[in-house]
DNA sequence: TAGTAGTGACTAACATTTGCCCACAAATG
């Protein structure tokens, strides 16, 4: 069994547990056991194997026990038995929104309901109208909702596509007269690769104009809730958007309330009643009765706290708050620490602009050195290049770097494909003639743990690969990428001093937050890099530096930060070279 | 159920808004 296969039999426990009407603490305790594990970073079988289960927070006897059981016979008796109490399939219907625990317990037991068509069937007979508490209205809203899910699913928005859409919606709502201040929150402004649903923030002191402009913006399908202070609405495409308005005053507690996470906001609230404080999104407002202490800015919600600011990227509960307290926040890495950008393709292979096309773009972000890596000839696909034109390549970045004069360098490189038996598409000789070679998977990703993990670690361990771009193969939302061995990569990696790469490109995110957290914490050199096969994606650089930054990556860690000297040594003495 | 203090018992997860039915469930971070 893996990582995610325990993280959704816990959570379903939780699910189950929570229909059951379990002690809350108790429902708690599975799922923040599996957002622990979703959130390792490892695999859970190392960590098993070193006898480690109980230092995952919130895992402790009970819990670990059960993992063990799950890793050594590949199931779960306990969750065996609560399924013969609780049909597993009743934790689909709390995916209908307006459906929890308690109604799902309450129509299961009366109609016998068990699945979303059973349900369907009965709130069409009018059955479910007749339930306690459960009205007509409430019937035709589940009988929508129903629709939506299946409709929509209920998966999460790529970040790269819910950043601009909230943008642009953002844009309009800072036109309505008397709109001071606007900004996404949610996990859209902690950065996460994907968002349940979009956060909009406005400060106003006449709100009903702010929600009436926001009920008539483009693309919304439905307003499903409209109070005085906040509002929902669907858009076409099935993602929800949250609008909430207050004064300018109460500006700070508002916006660390909505950008969360949960997890964190309940950490903040029992750090303030520890000090005598209730927090809520208003106000903090002291026990004693005092009058409340409004914060403007978010800065001053942390300094009521005695914190220093924490950036919205870290907010996860993964020990930020402890490391704020104790004074040891990193310093993250900042978009205008990156200089060079070490992966980009050209019309060579299947990019869509020129090399030196590139190359000006490449200046005017302001990086200072670049890689053309164009693919290698067995992506046929992307029109990958043959040694004789990877060769005559070497051509054109001569002319290229002319043209574009001193200050400014441009290095040749590869993209080379590990191929599905593992052996890597140029030969040594050939690779050594480039200045940097960069190695990846594009194909047979769904290969076994072992194979698949093998080919990487042959790429790796390759005297001439400098750097591992986009390591699992994903693609957001729906492609998962390749099974590796992370633990086993990331010891390959620190052993040979491989550059692993964070893929900017919102699609990938590629290693992904934990990720980048584990390797940061064994010392191994990362590069965010935009990907680019259009001089428009180097606007995409923000996105892999929020992603380093959720992994609490440091410069230090990031050679893009290296000057073309500092570079150009480092992968000289690359320590298998 | 985890964590803690201590080996069985106790505490722990905050605070709000909205909709709909008529006192509460669900949803939000």
């Amino acid at each position: 069994m893996n990582n995610r296969e325990i993280v959704n039999t816990f959570n379903r426990v939780a699910d189950m547990l929570s229909i059951r009407g379990d002690q809350i603490h108790r429902v708690l305790a599975y799922s923040k056991a599996a957002e622990s594990i979703a959130a390792l970073g490892r695999d859970i079988n190392q960590v098993y194997a070193e006898g480690k289960l109980t230092e995952i927070p919130g895992i402790g006897k009970t819990l670990a026990a059960k993992i063990e059981e799950m890793l050594t016979t590949g199931k779960l008796e306990f969750y065996d038995r609560l399924s013969a109490e609780i049909p597993p399939s009743l934790v689909d219907l709390l995916r209908v929104e307006g459906l929890g625990p308690k109604r799902v317990k309450q129509i299961y037991d009366v109609l016998g309901v068990t699945t979303l068509d059973e349900l369907t069937a009965v709130a069409q007979a009018g059955e479910l109208s007749k339930l306690p508490r459960m009205g007509k209205k409430t019937e035709a809203r589940l009988l929508a909702a129903i629709d939506a899910l299946q409709r929509h699913g209920d998966g999460r928005t790529p970040l790269g596509d819910a950043w601009p859409t909230a943008q642009a919606m953002l844009a309009e709502l800072e036109k309505v007269p008397g709109v001071t201040k606007t900004a996404v929150a949610g996990s859209l402004r902690r950065m996460k690769e994907t968002i349940g649903d979009i956060d909009l923030l406005v400060a106003a002191e006449d709100a009903a104009a702010v929600m009436a402009r926001f009920a008539e913006l483009e693309n919304i399908e439905a307003v499903t809730a409209q109070g005085p202070t906040k509002s929902r609405v669907v858009l076409f495409n099935g993602t929800g958007v949250d609008l909430r308005v207050l004064p300018p005053e109460r500006w700070g507690t508002l916006i660390s309330y909505f950008t969360g996470s949960k997890d964190h906001n309940v950490a903040l609230r029992e750090l303030a009643l520890k000090k005598g404080l209730s927090l809520n999104e208003h106000a903090f407002t002291p026990l004693n009765g005092d009058p409340e202490i409004l914060c403007a800015s978010e800065e001053d919600v942390y300094t009521t706290l005695g914190l220093p600011y924490i950036v919205p990227q870290l907010r996860e509960d993964r020990g930020e708050i402890a490391a704020a307290i104790a004074g040891i926040l990193p310093e993250l890495i900042q978009s205008s620490d990156i200089i060079s950008d070490l992966h980009m393709h050209s019309t060579w292979s299947d990019g869509k602009m020129s090399i030196l096309e590139m190359a000006q773009a490449a200046r005017s972000h302001g990086r200072q050195f670049v890689v053309i890596t164009d693919h290698s000839a067995s992506l046929g696909i992307a029109n990958g290049l043959s040694v004789e034109r990877l060769r005559k390549q070497a051509d054109e970045i001569a002319a290229a770097n002319l043209a574009m004069g001193s200050g400014f360098a441009i290095l040749h490189g590869t993209e080379m494909e590990i191929k599905a038996d593992g052996t890597l598409d140029f030969p040594d000789d050939v690779l050594a003639e480039l200045d940097f070679v960069i190695a990846s998977l594009h194909t047979s990703l769904s290969q076994p743990r072992e194979q698949v993990t093998d080919r990487m670690l042959n790429a790796i361990w390759n005297p001439h690969v400098d750097m591992i771009a986009h390591p699992t193969g994903r693609l957001l939302p729906d492609r998962s990428g390749a099974d590796l061995d992370m633990d086993i990569i990331f010891e390959s990696a620190a052993a040979t001093g491989t550059i692993l790469e964070v893929n900017a490109n919102p699609q990938r995110l590629d290693l992904r937050d934990i990720h980048v957290r584990r390797a940061v914490e064994l010392g191994i050199k990362l590069a965010i890099n935009t990907d680019a096969h259009h001089v428009d994606h180097f606007d995409l650089l923000h996105y892999g530096v929020a992603t380093a930054q959720r992994g609490w990556a440091t410069a230090v860690s990031v050679v893009n930060t290296w000057s073309l000297e500092k570079f150009l040594a480092y992968i000289q003495r690359k320590p298998n070279k």
